[in-house]
DNA sequence: GAGTTACGTCAGCCATGCTGACATATTTGC
DNA sequence: GCAAATATGTCAGCATGGCTGACGTAACTC
C-alpha cells in the first residue's frame, strides 16, 4: 500500500492514502467555503446557482449568455431559470451587442454589484485569513495546484478568464464597444 | 481596496483582486475534480451523494449513521434516501453494535469497497499529478491552506476524521470517541 | 431569401437538499 | 421495572437546480 517507489524528482510522496486524505479536505473545504454565502443569498431568496451567475457576471461586465453557459457548464434551461429572477429582481441587466444585435450582454446593476461585493467579501476574508494561517509561501504553491486541478482542456479558458479580470468582455468584437 | 499595508510576515500578499480569482480557481477546481467520479456513478444509477456516503463509510469502517451525518452536513432524511439505495444494492451492510444494539454500523461490502476505490483511484490521480504539476513543496502548503479553509470549529473533527483513517470507527462507545 | 446563430421559453423529469411528524428498538436512570 | 432519552427508520411533502427535447424569434451571413 505505501507506494513510495518512485523516480528521483516525484513529489517527496504522499502516500496513496494521503492523497485520499487531500480529496477529503478538498470537500471540507468547499463544503464550507459556500455556506456563509448561502446563508446570505437565503434572505434574498437565492441560491448558489444565483450567486455564481452574479459572480462572473459582475467579473465581467458585457459578458454573454453562451460565454456563461461555456463557465459555469450547465444548460441553456438552467441558466435562464435563474437568470431571469436576477433580471426580474434587479440585479442583472441586459443590452443587446451594438454589432451583433442577437447577443444579449450581461451587467449587474449597482445593486447586483453591492450584493456580489458583500458574498465575494465573505469569501476572500476567508481565503485571505487562510492564506495566513497557511503561513507565507503557500500562496503560489496553492493557487498552481488548484489550477492543476481543473481539467487540462479547461486550463486555457481560465487562465484567460482571470487574466481578463475587471476589464469588460470583449463581447462586441469591438474593443471599442463598451458600455 | 488594494489593502497592501501588512505586518511584515504576512502572506507575500495577493491583491484583493487576485484572492477573489482564488474563489474562482476553487470554484473551477471543485468543479472538475467530481465530473470524473459522476460519470461512473451514473452508470450505476448512483449520484454525487452515493459517492460521499460510500467514501466514508469505505474509509471508515463501522461509522455510525449520526457521525455520518455530522460529516456530510445533510439531513438524516437526505442521507436516508441515498444509504437505503446503496444498501439495497448491496454495497454497504449494517449490523447492529454489540455494545449499544440501536446503533447501526455501516460496512462497505466487497462490491462497495471494488467501486469506492475506483472512485478513489480516479481523483487521487487527478491530486497527484496536480502536485506534480504545481512543483515539488507544494503539497504540505497546499494541504495546511485546505485545511485553514474548513470553518474553525469544525477543524477539530477533520483533523481527528484524517488521523483515524484506516482504522475501524471506534463505534462503540469507545472513550476517544468525540461526537 | 435560406440557413445559421444567439437567445428565450415551454413542458416535464430527476437528484438531492429541506421540514415536521411519527414509529420502533434499545439503553439508561430513577 | 418502567419512564425517558437515544439511535435509527420512515412517511409526506416542498424547493432548488441539474437535465432533455422541442420550438419560436430576431438578427446576422451568404
Amino acid at each position: 500500500m505505501g507506494g513510495e517507489a518512485k523516480g528521483p524528482d516525484a513529489v517527496p510522496s504522499s502516500s496513496e492514502n494521503d492523497l485520499i486524505s487531500y480529496a477529503e479536505l478538498l470537500f471540507f473545504a468547499y463544503r464550507d467555503f459556500i455556506s456563509e454565502p448561502d446563508e446570505i443569498l437565503e434572505t434574498y431568496g437565492f441560491g448558489r446557482a444565483h450567486h455564481r451567475v452574479l459572480h462572473f457576471v459582475h467579473r465581467t461586465p458585457g459578458l454573454r449568455v453562451a460565454q456563461l453557459l461555456n463557465i459555469l457548464k450547465i444548460t441553456k434551461q438552467s441558466l435562464a431559470r435563474v437568470l431571469k429572477q436576477l433580471i426580474d429582481e434587479g440585479f442583472v441587466t441586459q443590452r443587446a451587442g451594438k454589432m451583433d444585435g442577437r447577443e444579449r450582454l450581461l451587467y449587474v446593476t449597482p445593486k447586483g454589484a453591492k450584493l456580489a461585493k458583500e458574498l465575494a467579501a465573505l469569501q476572500v476574508a476567508r481565503i485571505k485569513s487562510a492564506l495566513e494561517s497557511a503561513g507565507p509561501g503557500t500562496d503560489a504553491g496553492t493557487r498552481r495546484f488548484l489550477f492543476a486541478m481543473i481539467s487540462e482542456d479547461e486550463q486555457q479558458h481560465v487562465a484567460s478568464l482571470l487574466e481578463s479580470s475587471s476589464e469588460p468582455a470583449s463581447s462586441d468584437h469591438d474593443p471599442t464597444d463598451q458600455q
